[in-house]
Order: C-alpha cells, then structure tokens, then sequence
DNA sequence: TCTTAATAGTAGCGAGTCGAAACTATTGCA
DNA sequence: TGCAATAGTTTCGACTCGCTACTATTAAGA
C-alpha cells in the first residue's frame, strides 16, 4: 500500500509530464509560454484571438500576456490588426511563418500516437474532466469549438452564433470561441 | 468530425492542466518551480535528494536547481547537509516548515478526490504510461519507489539496497529513489 | 604516482515569465 | 456630461530558463 493519496500522485504525473513536454520546446526558438499562445492563437476564431483572451486562456494576467503576444510578433509569427469598431480592441492573426511553426514534431504527441485509441479516449474524456470541474471553481470560461456551443444556430446551409448575432463562415465553426457554452 | 489530431488535443488539456495547477502556486509564498522541488525531496530518500537529482527530476539543468534549491533554502524550508564520503556532494533535507507547506490544499487534488476510483486509476495508469514511453526516448531515469525497485532485496526482516550495498530503513523504501530501474 | 578526465556544485549572463500596480485610451452608461 | 468599466500597455522586482565558465573533488589510466 502507497502512503501517497492518489491525487498527489496525479498532480505529480501531470507536473511531470508538462516538464518533460516543455522541454522540448526550449531547445526550439520558442519557449513553452510562446509556444503555448502561438498554439491557442492558431486554434482560436476571430473573436477569440484578443490578448485578454490569450490571458485566460493561458491562465495568466493580461501584462504578462501582452509581452508574450509582443515577442510573437517581433519574430514575425503573427500579426496584430486593430478592429474598426472598437478602437481599444487589437486582434492577433497567424502568419504563414507562424503556422510553419506548429508543424514541429513533438516526442509526447509521438507516444500519444502509438497508445490504443481506447487508452486515448479513455485518457482524453479524464483530462477534460478534470479541466471543466477545475473551471467550474474558478469561474473560468470553457474555450470549447465554437460548433458545439450552445449559442450555435444553423440556419439553412448557414451557421451562425445566436450571442454575437453574426453569421459564421465554416472556418469559424471549427475553431476555439472564448464565448463557449457547453450545449 | 474534428480536424484536430488526439495528440494535439491531450498535449494541449496537459498544458493547460499545469496552467491551472500552477497559477495556484503562485498566490502562495512558493513558485510552481520552488514547490515541485519542495514536494520532490519531501518524496525523495535520502540518497535521492541531491542538486543533481532534483534537476534531472524536474527535467532542467544542474544551474537552474541549484538557484531554486538554493532560494528554499534562503526560506528556511530545507537544508543542506554535506556528505563526508564525498566533499563534492551536498544532500538537502526537508525542515519542519518544508513539511507544514506541503499540507497546502489544492483545487486540483479536491477535484481528483471527487473523481469515482475507477476513472482515477485508469487515469494514473494512462500518465504512467506516457511517463515511461517518454523517458525511455530520452533514456531518462524513473524516480519510482524504492521497494518497487529491481535491486531491492529481502534479507529476513531487513530490506538492502543490491545496488548500493546498504541496508534500509522502512523509511527509505517507500520513498523516491533516483536509482530505481523498474522490477 | 602523476596526470588527466569525469563528476558535483556554483556564479553570472541575457531572454523571458510571473503577478502586481500604475498608466493611457477608448467605450458604455446614467 | 461625467464617471465607471474595459482593452491594452508599461514598468518593477523576483524568479526560471539554458548556457558557459568556473572551482573543488574524485576516479581512472599510463
């Protein structure tokens, strides 16, 4: 018998495993946190890719996102566009360089990959467990697809989001929305 | 159907996992790094708990463990014992008030707790899993449990160490070894 | 034995993250 | 019109990070 509790265990296998994952990436131009923010922005749709969102996304302060976003764009990953309607708004795209980025190959998704698709599944429902009751605590926001949010519509061939009241190209669907409901 | 791979989706529910475990950390007096050190010799026997054996822990390098340990031990939460075999080598001790900070609740230890038993240990097994298959890319070493351990012997009542050609206490085999090679 | 290589730990560098607080510029509301 | 909320930035000090260079000690080989 373990004098361990199983949730320590846990919380050290997931330390662990975010360790030995980041530290691939420093070996490449990016550091983790860099990484981290190119990754959400590429995933993300065009309402979703704002600094704050960034910062909630990223578990962190709108400060420390600002200066991450900044680094990003000094190394021509992305690009900032400002909104017409909303003057204090800024909107970070990825460029082609940037995309290039996400190409890397990566020693944990290699591993992940050769696991039976039941381990996967199994593995991938307990982790989105663990982070939705986690968000419930604190109050945080989902970052679901926006396609299965619960402000999704389809009207006709169309789709289209019932909150913002804006119609959705396919794109948009598929990508991470900061206003996500779980339907 | 999602566009997305298995990999990329648990790679990103691991990182952002550790987000929110770690943004925890930093409202205490402790940062995630200093507490990963803290919480790794307060699990580590007393062959184990060396600069080195912290940095290959934490997957960093000997530098970067030397300034967290050293920064521990400016707090008062271990100290340093040097070895009279070896002048070279310095062994760290957890104090009482290293000990106190580890009963700190965490929200991610309460979730877990929640958790029904069978999907906590199919969870386990799973980052086990892809704990080992990493580290053997990297040829890194276990840091399992002592008495798990292939050179753990039974002499009567007494259990020794094969490997190091020492007698153990009770003590030591339930804790971390950095000798540890799978039984 | 003497020399050389390996090992253990540290110090300093530059880049960057981290929270926190102070700040500017907009926008929304009453 | 005024005032609060919002979006983003800047600066600060503490710290992590890889890296290189360094000291001290121990081990191995000629």
């Amino acid at each position: 018998m373990s004098e361990h509790k199983n949730s320590q265990v846990i919380r050290d296998l997931i330390d662990r495993l975010s360790r030995l994952n980041a530290a691939e990436d420093w070996n490449g131009p990016l550091n983790p946190s860099q990484f981290a923010a190119l990754s959400y922005l590429a995933r993300a749709n065009r309402f979703s890719r704002a600094p704050s969102h960034v910062a909630e996304y990223l578990v962190t302060t709108r400060g420390t996102a600002s200066q991450t976003l900044k680094a990003l764009a000094r190394k021509g990953l992305i690009c900032e566009s400002r909104s017409e309607t909303d003057k204090r708004s800024i909107r970070y795209d990825v460029t082609d360089l940037g995309k290039d980025m996400m190409k890397a190959p990566s020693g944990l998704a290699n591993v992940i990959d050769d696991l039976p698709d039941e381990i996967v599944n199994g593995l991938t429902g307990s982790l989105k467990t663990l982070v939705r009751e986690i968000l419930k605590t604190r109050k945080g926001r989902s970052f679901g697809l926006c396609r299965t949010c619960a402000h999704h519509r389809k009207r006709g061939n169309e789709a289209y989001c019932k909150l913002l009241d804006v119609p959705l190209a396919p794109a948009d669907a598929n990508e991470i929305c900061h206003e996500h409901i779980a339907a």
